[in-house]
DNA sequence: ATAAAATACTTGTATTTACAAGTAAAATAT
DNA sequence: ATATTTTACTTGTAAATACAAGTATTTTAT
């Protein structure tokens, strides 16, 4: 079930902590126990746990301050790597639902695709799907995903609404999103985005396009996302 | 003159090789020498010289392979924090230009500003400049920069021309990013904005509102930054 | 009561040592 | 010649140890 064993030491202190975080057990501006603590806690040596810390701090789920200790956040990471905050309100409990505009089917890749891609991409074919999420209903995100099909069975019958594509990867195929790139432009609504996501034509969307590099090698996800950011802003760290 | 002094060996390290990477020394695809010889020729050891690769990794400058090496990238961080990539050619040498809209000037924050500022902030004051950023002549970024006047002697009387903000706050008075949080959204081209900008008026334009930390307790910087991808993406890791 | 100094914490830096695991090239056997 | 194995590299993980430096509290002196 869980992912957590014959993980090395320090990803798994991490995993355990981002959990922690994420599940609000520790709360935004909490300190975590010390590392020495830490390091009793879970039978490991400093130089184990502050890899794990660094790695946290790295993810900005923690800033660590010296001679006062590690303070956590939690705020962003939600909806795959990308996170909203809300421009009037506070962002709190999200109600955030999925929905399925074109299902997973097998096709083959656009000659000019928005990346380059390898000789093995090419000859795998590209596992296509289009996806609305909504938060509060309002729709936020138009999602165009494309995955080379390799190794991947059974994808294109599985259950998506409602649950994070990411999600589905990691606990199916033990697919983990290690980092990537990303393109962002503002263009003006197309007619299809613009119906999509409830603005009027040529309003402002945002546009992504995104390669995802994973723990597989030679596995990339590939995105190209239009955001309706009229109530809501893309937030990020650096 | 180099700020390389009484710096930690780790931190030494990765501006000597973030350096050799900006300037080209090693090329895009090349190989770092490895760990081992890292160790020879810097006197250090091997956890040492791995602090300073894997800060390199977290920033983007390198990609780390188990049994192979470490491989050098060097595209992004320029133009401060953020970066530009063209979308019908490559970057190449870009022709960036600095344009001074109203000078630094020593003004009080604005009551709905858009970051939450702490008391010491507010009773300091604000540093106000507008700047206009083009690439081979044609305007990218309209960036309006806030900082408060936190021991900054003689900052309004400086030169910015064709000189970045944070060099100037490098070399003179020791101030590094160290990170920070944005929040990105697509709106109309306002009159001013798309007059800078060169765009018609309701054009979409990508708005970033940034606030950076940086390595003095209590100093951060702000900007506004308003962008023209008209034909230029703005380009990111993550 | 207030201010200064000592203290007990915290994280930061650095060395040394050892073995595991992935990669690529060289040596060997077929 | 080709495939296989070995070898020599690379980075990854992990422990044990030591001291430096920043922070906050407690104690002490005024």
């Amino acid at each position: 079930m869980t992912p957590s064993r014959n993980l090395p030491q320090h990803r798994r202190l991490y995993e355990i902590l981002r959990k922690h975080i994420t599940e609000g057990i520790y709360k935004e501006g909490d300190l975590l126990p010390s590392e020495n603590e830490l390091c009793q806690l879970y039978g490991m040596t400093r130089p184990t746990v502050r890899q794990s810390l660094s790695t946290l701090a790295n993810d900005g789920y923690i800033t660590k301050h010296q001679g006062k200790g590690s303070i956590v956040h939690h705020l962003p990471r939600e909806i795959g790597i990308l996170s909203v905050s809300g421009t009037t309100s506070a962002v709190g409990n999200r109600n955030l639902k999925t929905r399925i505009i074109v299902k997973p089917v097998l096709i083959s890749w656009n000659n000019d695709f928005m990346f380059p891609l390898s000789q093995l991409e090419k000859e795998s074919g590209c596992i296509y799907m289009e996806r609305l999420r909504l938060l509060d209903d309002i729709p936020i995100f138009y999602d165009i995903s494309y995955i080379a099909n390799i190794n991947l069975p059974r994808i294109t019958s599985r259950q998506f609404e409602n649950r994070s594509l990411f999600k589905i990867l990691r606990e199916h195929y033990h697919i983990e999103i290690k980092g990537g790139e990303q393109r962002i432009k503002a263009i003006p609504a197309s007619l299809k985005t613009s119906s999509l996501l409830h603005l009027k034509k040529n309003q402002p969307v945002l546009h992504l396009e995104r390669k995802m590099v994973t723990n597989v090698n030679g596995l990339f996800l590939y995105s190209s996302i239009y955001c309706n950011t009229e109530k809501y802003s893309i937030f990020g760290r650096f």
